[in-house]
DNA sequence: TTGTAGGCGTTATCAC
DNA sequence: GTGATAACGCCTACAA
């Protein structure tokens, strides 16, 4: 293990004093050219590679945020860090990730890791059960950047970047009776969710708005986001009498359990029922009908919030505003609700 | 923003000297118990933090290990990452992200990057294309992991964590055989891929071993690993004369893709054609038949990566034999190869 | 068992 | 424009 080369080999190296060195790094504007391609040629021929520890040390900002996510394998988990890993990259910035804390002692342990490395700020999707942690962490110092979650409507405290859900719902189901449906059905996910709840009266909205008695929106609740409860949803559906044309699906893999139990059953998607799914994960487009499917921008979340936190942290304290970012998905039109053909066109008729 | 309280403040506080402190810390045994107990509360009331940069600074080994993969948002490469960081946050680490430089200038970037933070050591995935970096890495003396790909057979000069794919393709189509096949399709991805290639020769091993000739193995090539190109081969496959009863896809998308023409064709799976995946992602699981699959652990490789890590950084230089681990695959066992009904069994006496 | 002091590599403030 | 020098916060000989 060779010695690490300093600030003060190069200095020897290109004769000149430590300082200089510094200077071509943080303003090379102040020092004279010759000097300055001295100093580059023998940073070059040392391999010199400054020391973001001593960097920091002495007190510049630290080129370190943390992402905290709850799954690393949700995929929408993963386009949040996706686009703040793009984001930061661009910007220079290394991204550490960690699964939020689930009790008290991990709240400890993170916040400990966090605080030890000085760390620039944090990128999280806040869970429920986080609120002390929540409240932890701005009293550590740390700047800090919502994702996925707008900040307590009162005084905002922190930036925050969230998804209009909404609208979202709104757009999807808008999308539905701008096709002929009457009655839809909305497959909700556990009902404590607060983005579940907000497609929810976004879903209303449009029924409202398109004239329709609240109750063309019929509502089946789903214990979990998942295919299996997806099918058991499907298959109470299959009973149901009246049942609804077309259905909003709070999730992808509720969808497609939605669809596998239809399929079984002997209904067509879409010519039977039409189908919109949540969330435009990859399950969408390569389901057997490929679904359409509110697309929530989580990579611009992500990227969203880095840039977020570089402005609220290259500004001196207390001269930052937070702000709340609110970013509008997109419906993701697929086959599965595609227009139906003459004969389901007729049957609706009558 | 309150200044950093520091190791003086808490040496002030209790009443010790700074050094006692750091005893604390480092040796507690060396430290009477009430000496101790008072630093410690000091410690507790003060709110004091360590910082990790001074620790570093002044020789102390890094606790942040970087993995670098190809794609945050690919559902494998996800699971080396989620494996990592439970590992690593067990061991007290922080894992920082990065996805694989892909042209020169991205590498000196991530190469800087990595170099700066004086990383404990890099996790990574190398792509085809990164050998020159595979190089630059042990050159700037950061140790590094290999994940799922074995170092170089001569001499291995880095650990490396790999999994067994000759056996896992082996599994595969022993299974199949097992359930009374006699003709295997391999739909491959692109043929470049080792991991296929070797999927490839397992698959031959068990043709092979089970008697039969090398023909009883058909293989299809697929030019990308996505539904688009299992829809295709699906396709192609209808054509085929004498086509296979049993199909081991190179990977769950094209198994997905495969699965959703052969549906649309009419053929049903199981019963008509048996089909294995690989990857084990949760496409295989939640697919409208839920399809055995190729379980590769990538958790367990990302976990293993980074207690080579940690063994290989914890003993003094020179002093550590690079160890490559070989990780065995598992085959999770579902519906789409079930053992065929009576009606099709008799059919395929016939 | 505890205290003291030097140095890790950098940046910033001052003289020159 | 450039050079010397004092921090930043911590660890560890070595001295007491």
């Amino acid at each position: 293990m060779k010695p690490r080369v300093g600030i003060a080999d190069v200095a020897r190296e290109a004769d000149v004093s430590t300082g200089t060195v510094s200077n071509v790094f943080n303003r090379p504007e102040i020092v004279a050219v010759h000097t300055r391609n001295r100093v580059l040629s023998a940073i070059e021929r040392l391999g010199y590679v400054r020391s973001e520890n001593a960097r920091v040390l002495r007190g510049q900002p630290s080129r370190i945020i943390a992402v905290l996510v709850h799954d690393l394998t949700n995929p929408y988990c993963m386009t949040l860090v996706q686009g703040a890993e793009e984001a930061a990259r661009a910007a220079g910035l290394a991204v550490m990730v960690y699964t939020s804390p689930r009790n008290t002692a991990e709240e400890a342990r993170c916040l400990a890791l966090l605080t030890e490395h000085e760390i620039r700020g944090v990128l999280i999707t806040p869970a429920d059960t986080s609120d002390d942690f929540m409240a932890a962490l701005p009293r550590s110092g740390i700047p800090c950047v919502l994702m996925d979650h707008d900040a307590r409507p009162g005084r905002p405290r922190v930036c925050s970047v969230a998804i209009d859900d909404v609208t979202g719902g709104r757009l999807a189901v808008q999308h539905l009776l701008a096709a002929g449906h009457r009655s839809v059905g909305f497959i909700s996910g556990p009902p404590h969710l607060p983005q579940v709840a907000r497609r929810r009266a976004g879903a209303l909205e449009a029924v409202a708005h398109a004239g329709l008695p609240a109750t063309a929106l019929r509502e089946l609740d789903c214990p979990a986001m998942t295919v299996a409860a997806g099918r058991s949803a499907g298959r109470r559906l299959l009973n149901v009498t009246n049942r609804p044309t077309a259905l909003f699906c709070a999730h992808d893999l509720l969808a497609l359990g939605v669809l596998h139990e239809l399929n079984e059953a002997g209904l067509r998607v879409p010519s039977d029922v039409a189908l919109v799914g949540c969330d435009d994960s990859a399950y969408a487009s390569s389901a057997s009908v490929p679904l359409t499917s509110l697309q929530r921008p989580g990579r611009m979340v992500g990227a969203t919030a880095v840039r977020l936190l570089e402005a609220e942290t290259s500004l001196p304290d207390g001269e930052h505003d937070h702000v709340q970012v609110v970013l509008t998905p997109e419906l993701a039109v697929r086959r599965s609700t595609a227009a139906r053909d003459a004969h389901s066109s007729l049957q609706h008729r009558l």
